[in-house]
DNA sequence: TCTCCGATTAGAC
DNA sequence: CTAACGGTCTAATCGGAGA
């Protein structure tokens, strides 16, 4: 007895970036339209006429200048409280469509739709009803494993006579391999740049060859990701849907600086607020870290400069939480690391080691330990009154360091204050 | 020789 | 005018240290 064949959808949002900014300027329908990476950095998104005009995902928009001026490309830069805002309104629809979903990104997600009449019929309406509420249009593949549905998503985005839904369970063995012929490695979840190249040497260049490849030898040779990838375009659902996120083992806050920082100050100010953001979300999860890794490092592009990368890992005594004390701990690192004389151009803080929070509660011999209601007080006012009302004295008092974000759009769906007044 | 651990690699978006 | 190239996260694997 073999598990009867399963129907997993993956719902992608087509440019989800570009389609968010699009949503509150219909002016720039059919328009082309990029959305830059932080610091104003890389193209990461781009609306079709975008990609018509050539430009490549994740390339530095000064290599672009020259296109972007000369078609008019409406640039913008991230705008992430109203991209996860506009996320959650989709995911939200979508989660009503089947009992098991797994929110994958912020732009796609998989529903288990087996055993539902009609799959087609039924992944039509999701799409039709994600648009009229929310204006995303989105694409939908299905499959009999997630790895199958993440290619069925793929033919349906390429193809515009699927009319953006892709059922490849539909297919006969003849359709299924015409279609994996036409379909390179390299588009295959899982198969990156460094395996494409070495399924080059051993001549797979294709979907379909891949799915017929010798399972026990390309264990040997790969590893097991790659064994799980052959059966998965089998039809054999080797990755399970995971429904609730589980607690992130390792919370990084990073960021390229707007302009070189030369001064000791001014790094912590950003590692202050760089704590401040990574231990909030440790919070959040009701976690406590025991080791924080602080690092600095100037621009490794400018090799015409010197070079200096330091990190620093502080092993804590007694896991924590707090803010106040990661803080301690970071400027006593800065300390300890910085060098004058060069150009920083970008920092950062790693809590990794992380527990949950009562492991460590009620510990009354390990001295005074942080207070967690201090922090809570602080988290709870936040919430109420928007992120940002209360913090710590060391945290963001300088901006010399903060990253550039010239061509921001208004928060249009969560800050009353960003909303353009019509008068 | 086996096991554990940190570092490195590869991939996703 | 010039200079300008993102941020988080996980899992697997590798290689050395220590049992």
């Amino acid at each position: 007895m073999h598990a009867p064949k399963r129907s997993i959808g993956l719902i992608d949002c087509n440019n989800f970036y570009a389609s968010c900014e699009r949503v509150f300027r219909p002016d720039l329908n059919h328009q082309p339209i990029i959305v830059l990476s932080n610091n104003d950095g890389c193209a990461v998104s781009r609306s079709n006429e975008a990609k018509a005009l050539g430009i490549k995902m994740g390339v530095p928009l000064f290599k672009i200048s020259d296109l972007v001026r000369e078609h008019g490309v409406h640039v913008f830069s991230s705008n992430y409280p109203l991209y996860a805002d506009m996320s959650n309104r989709v995911m939200a629809i979508l989660r009503e469509y089947s009992p098991v979903q797994e929110v994958y990104s912020i732009d796609e997600c998989f529903l288990d739709l087996t055993g539902f009449h009609d799959i087609d019929q039924r992944a039509r309406q999701i799409r039709d009803r994600v648009f009229r509420e929310t204006s995303i249009s989105v694409c939908i593949g299905i499959g009999a494993s997630p790895t199958l549905s993440k290619l069925s998503n793929f033919v349906a985005k390429r193809h515009p006579r699927s009319q953006g839904v892709f059922n490849f369970n539909l297919l006969n063995n003849k359709q299924q391999e015409s279609v994996l012929k036409n379909i390179p490695v390299e588009e295959i979840w899982g198969i990156g740049r460094q395996l494409t190249k070495a399924l080059d040497v051993i001549g797979i260049q294709t979907a379909l060859q891949l799915r017929t490849a010798d399972i026990s030898s390309m264990r040997k040779r790969f590893g097991i990701v790659m064994e799980k990838t052959v059966r998965e375009l089998r039809g054999e659902a080797c990755i399970e849907l995971t429904e609730s996120a589980p607690a992130k083992q390792q919370i990084i806050t990073s960021r390229s600086f707007g302009q070189p920082v030369t001064e000791i100050e001014e790094l912590q100010d950003a590692l202050a607020h760089f704590i401040s953001t990574s231990a909030r979300k440790l919070r959040a999860q009701h976690s406590c870290a025991a080791l924080l890794q602080v690092f600095i490092m100037t621009d490794r592009f400018r090799e015409d400069q010197p070079q200096y990368c330091p990190s620093l890992a502080l092993p804590l005594m007694t896991p924590t939480a707090s803010s106040m004390t990661l803080q301690r701990y970071a400027v006593a690192a800065l300390a300890a690391m910085f060098r004058p004389g060069y150009c920083y151009k970008k920092a950062g803080v790693i809590l990794s080691e992380i527990f949950p929070e009562t492991q460590f509660q009620g510990d009354m011999f390990a001295g005074a330990p942080d207070d967690p209601s201090l922090m809570a007080t602080l988290d709870q006012i936040n919430a109420r009154f928007g992120k940002g009302t209360l913090k710590l004295s060391q945290d963001g008092s300088r901006r010399s360091w903060q990253m550039r974000q010239d061509r921001k759009s208004p928060e249009y769906t969560t800050n009353w204050a960003e909303l353009p007044v019509c008068r």
